[in-house]
DNA sequence: ATGTAGTCGCTACAGGGGTAACTACTAAAT
DNA sequence: ATTTAGTAGTTACCCCTGTAGCGACTACAT
């Protein structure tokens, strides 16, 4: 990945992002050299590094001819930790009054982006009281493994379908018979969890920020949401005691008998039915 | 401090503080309802509430009007927080393989601001070998205790010249008699650091943004440098010997005796026997 | 009519990115 | 000794985008 991309973030503009990869490459060198080299016009670059001067990530010595060099990256990027770290202290210190709020028990609430989602997860599974269901794929169990146990080992009752192989010391784990197939009929993987049956968070989450989810109370949601899980259960039992009578009637393996409904890439849609298309 | 300022260092624009806040205050909010506590005007409103929405910070919910919650404070830090350690994790990825730089030995950096001098001065510090010979206030002691007890441990004398009461449970550690005078004579409190007497770095740290100092491994600027520490161990020595014998001679204290000389706000000054002066 | 909800269009300004041209010094090349 | 070319530094513009701020306009419900 482009390193200038990555110094980007860190607040540098490409000008600067420019200037102080060139001067890692080659220093101690004049603010000429610096311009021939890293592509940043002669007419900017005074002024550039007097920025990165003042910010104390380059160094400048008045010779006849003034000379810049580069604070080595680790140090460039402990200073910047430590003012990040102070800014976020300060903001915890602003905010930590407004506690909380009172969200109206009857909203449905779109969260997007990655992120978001799996904080919100974490936080929802946090306030558990007695049982988390919840639908979650290999790839994202790891990120609230931590949060899970927690939960458990106070106590609440966890109920885990997975998609892929998840393998936790606590709860318990209904392998579900995915596909592929199904993943791509979805456009993703999801999570659905359902938290003391008062509270669901479901949407997609291998999307980046692009990833939507629905975070709701209403009772009228949350029912059949948590129904989806709970049915997903029920599948699991019956196919491990019957799972003969099953694939003699409806093929070798589930898929074959979800496409005995109107199912499938067109049919009635998850995210649809979660409220999650993205409006019309 | 305001709160404002504070979300804007987490890069929050004005706006998008505002509108943030009053949702905190109270939630949920219509879009129209916000820009009315807010102030940001109804016609900017949306776009705003719609980037909030996109990075995650706050929540949507379609009704047949819109309504906007916040996330909570914590969480919010807290994404913010994994994304920033994300973004150092790359840098630091990133710019690994230019670990080193050839400075040019006979050069003098000029560093600004408090925050990047006191990362040289710890780096200075962890590269010690034989000899730390330091001169440092109270209050800036404390940030840098901890490298300075690692060299320690590794065998490296450390001598420090003390203004205010430091105690180390390591070092020697020698008061000098200073006074709130000499602070305001040299517009701050200053650090000269010097180490194995072949580097040092010195200049004033009181001043934030505005600090600055020098670092340099040119043997006719560090020689003397270093014997400005040697002199005021040597003064100290003196005074712990004979110090009824110097006070019958100078007075009661060495700022007297400072005075027989052309120091002072008007006299030579320290800041530019150091090249500190902000050129000309 | 009034309050609520949302949209459109415009101005102003700052910062970042990009080009051209102008001065001055120095060091070979003629 | 003068020209030429490269090095070094500076000034003046240009465009574009994002943020901030203002006013007006639609729509709808009570």
């Amino acid at each position: 990945m482009d390193t200038i991309k990555i110094l980007k973030e860190l607040n540098f503009t490409e000008y600067e992002a420019k200037a102080y990869l060139a001067l890692l490459e080659k220093s101690p060198l004049s603010g000429y050299a610096i311009s021939l080299s890293s592509g940043v016009p002669r007419s900017k670059i005074y002024e550039v590094l007097a920025g990165l001067v003042e910010r104390g990530e380059v160094m400048m010595s008045h010779e006849n001819t003034a000379l810049y060099s580069p604070v080595p990256p680790k140090e460039l990027i402990n200073m910047k930790k430590q003012r990040a770290k102070i800014s976020f202290e300060m903001a915890e210190k602003a905010l930590e009054n407004y506690s909380y709020l009172s969200l109206n028990r009857e909203n449905i609430w779109n969260i997007s982006g990655r992120d978001a989602i799996m904080s919100r997860v974490k936080e929802v599974i946090k306030s558990a009281k007695e049982r988390i269901l919840i639908e979650i794929w290999r790839e994202d169990a790891e990120e609230i493994e931590e949060e899970l146990r927690q939960a458990a080992n106070s106590g609440v009752e966890v109920l885990v379908v997975s998609y892929g192989e998840i393998t936790f010391d606590f709860g318990q784990i209904y392998p579900h018979d995915a596909s592929e197939e199904i993943t791509e009929e979805y456009g993703g993987r999801w999570i659905i969890l359902s938290v003391d049956d008062h509270e669901v968070v479901a949407g997609i989450v291998s999307l980046g920020d692009d990833s939507r989810a629905a975070w709701t109370m209403h009772p009228s949601l949350v029912m059949p949401i948590t129904e989806v899980i709970v049915h997903d259960l029920y599948i699991h039992e019956m196919l491990v005691a019957h799972r003969e009578t099953l694939e003699a009637s409806f093929g070798p393996n589930l898929v074959d008998l979800r496409k005995r409904f109107n199912f499938g890439p067109s049919g009635y849609s998850f995210a649809a039915k979660l409220g999650l298309v993205n409006k019309g």
